[in-house]
DNA sequence: CTGGATCCCTAACGATACTG
DNA sequence: CAGTATCGTTAGGGATCCAG
């Protein structure tokens, strides 16, 4: 049985179509980095949690089992104590590595493009933006 | 002056550095969306809002803003009755196609094997996913 | 027509404390 | 060590009405 609501072709621009839910796993704040983190091999709960400052336990296990359950990471944990669990990209993740890898060259490529663009729209006029239309990682910024 | 705490060598592991702020443009649910929706050219706020199914025009505003100001997209305000604004990629948006390109191939050639991993993830036991490790992008295609 | 302003509810998230 | 549980705050975001 193929005949769900999926089409053969899929369009990202429709809301139900998985493709907009599997793009969205890497829009979230943190998947990228832990896909970045995962990239050279396998890191302990606590590696990661070093290696990706600023990240919240509660986020990271967040993160990682969302990325388990779409199959983007392995998680094995050792049977010993204290205990011992262990992360690492499965081929699904891998594939995923040189894509995110491009949008990290943007990032580091425009970064001072973003910055004075930033900057000029703040200074001209623009009546002050309300807080509503800034996203909380924009105002972290401030 | 080049003299702010930005690195010679950014680094997306730290949370100060620019770049993670700049990545995370496109961690947005909706600005990858925008991308490529004007990928092809200029588009009109209401175009744009029927391109993209299910967004809101609040949401579209807000993201037209954030981008807009971050140098991606040029806007373009005609002093006419009834108004006109037409959206359109800057250079700098139009640098952000290709990477975001990648994404979206990803998605659409991993989808299947994304859904069988979430099934095969959800069949297991696993103790029923408290909904707080959950996003809201999840619960929703539930 | 464009899109700003409000209202309001919910989900996201950090911080902290706690357990197998 | 690797999380889970809980609490409190705040941002996200839909719906709607309004103004230029």
């Amino acid at each position: 049985m193929v005949t769900n609501k999926q089409q053969q072709q899929p369009d990202i621009f429709r809301a139900d179509c998985l493709s907009r839910s599997t793009l969205q796993l890497i829009a979230s704040e943190w998947t990228p980095l832990v896909v970045f983190a995962l990239e050279e091999g396998t890191l302990r709960f606590s590696q990661l949690l070093k290696r990706i400052d600023g990240i919240s336990t509660k986020m990271l296990t967040q993160t990682l089992r969302a990325m388990e359950r779409n199959g983007l990471v392995q998680r094995v944990v050792h049977p010993v104590v204290p205990p011992v669990v262990e992360y690492s990209l499965t081929p699904l993740g891998q594939a995923l590595v040189e894509p995110v890898h491009m949008l990290q060259s943007w990032a580091y490529e425009h970064l001072e493009e973003v910055a004075r663009a930033r900057m000029a729209y703040d200074q001209v006029d623009h009546p002050p933006i309300q807080e509503e239309t800034m996203t909380r990682v924009q105002q972290r910024e401030q």
